[in-house]
DNA sequence: GCTGAAAGGCCCGGGCA
DNA sequence: TGCCCGGGCCTTTCAGC
């Protein structure tokens, strides 16, 4: 990928919503030279899509975990990512090597939720769990430098 | 809020492009009435901005870790995240409860490219780490349940 | 791949219910 | 709040190079 279509990643990762005449004079080019090269970045996959970034905060669910998930029947067929898929509050979901086997990122209202929450999990993937309470987060979905 | 601006939320969260004209033709809304909706929801920060979701494969980073973080001198000040900021590869910092002072995920090319990164973060932040690879996600950044 | 132009649609105020 | 309504801008497409 060459030094102009990473500008235009760049300047829709931070702004998901700039019109092409705007991209287009960051650019240096015309307005339907960038449409074509967005166009080619999405068919290639390289822009997978656009979505407004809803604020958890603003949202009324400020409490962010982090829940380690191991199978308590390791000979059971592996769908816990599928049974946990039904769980709103899971925002991500990481097979992941090491001692546990998924990393679940959860969203809740209150530490109250997250015990609930915790429940849940165990029962639909039967599975034991660890967790991690986020404090803060000084940054995150940070675009990745193209 | 109520149910029509949480509709206007998860359009919105599913496609950021989506014009205010689809947007009143999916609401039952008049364009500017939805127009003005988004505004609100914008300045209120639910909605916190827009982005393009860019595929961290198809931009050559296909290989995603976790690294829980431990400060080496715990008497020294603590600007680990501010530091480590400076670090690309670094997609999200968290300050977390328990044994660990932070959790990172970070994106990188090879298994080369993450011990080169472990080694810059030891030495930009004076801490320890616990390197976890993600094997493969099957989903993340759902949006939360509006 | 890029340009430029042209038509159609959309954005986004202001005014009023 | 929400609707209607313009003027201006943006999107989208299509020759032409």
């Amino acid at each position: 990928m060459e030094e102009t279509d990473r500008e235009i990643v760049r300047l829709l990762a931070a702004d998901g919503r700039m019109s092409y005449t705007d991209l287009a004079r960051a650019t240096g080019l015309s307005t339907s030279a960038v449409h074509q090269r967005v166009r080619r970045l999405e068919q290639r996959g390289v822009i997978a899509g656009y979505a407004a970034v809803v604020s958890a905060e603003q949202v009324g669910l400020p409490l962010t975990a982090f829940i380690s998930v191991t199978p308590l029947d390791p000979a059971a067929p592996d769908d816990a990512a599928t049974r946990l898929a039904e769980l709103p509050e899971i925002e991500a979901c990481h097979s992941v090597a090491g001692e546990e086997s998924y990393i679940l990122k959860v969203r809740v209202a209150a530490p109250g939720a997250l015990e609930d929450l915790l429940a849940r999990v165990r029962a639909v993937a039967n599975v034991r769990t660890r967790t991690t309470v986020v404090l803060s987060t000084p940054y995150e979905n940070r675009p990745p430098a193209v």
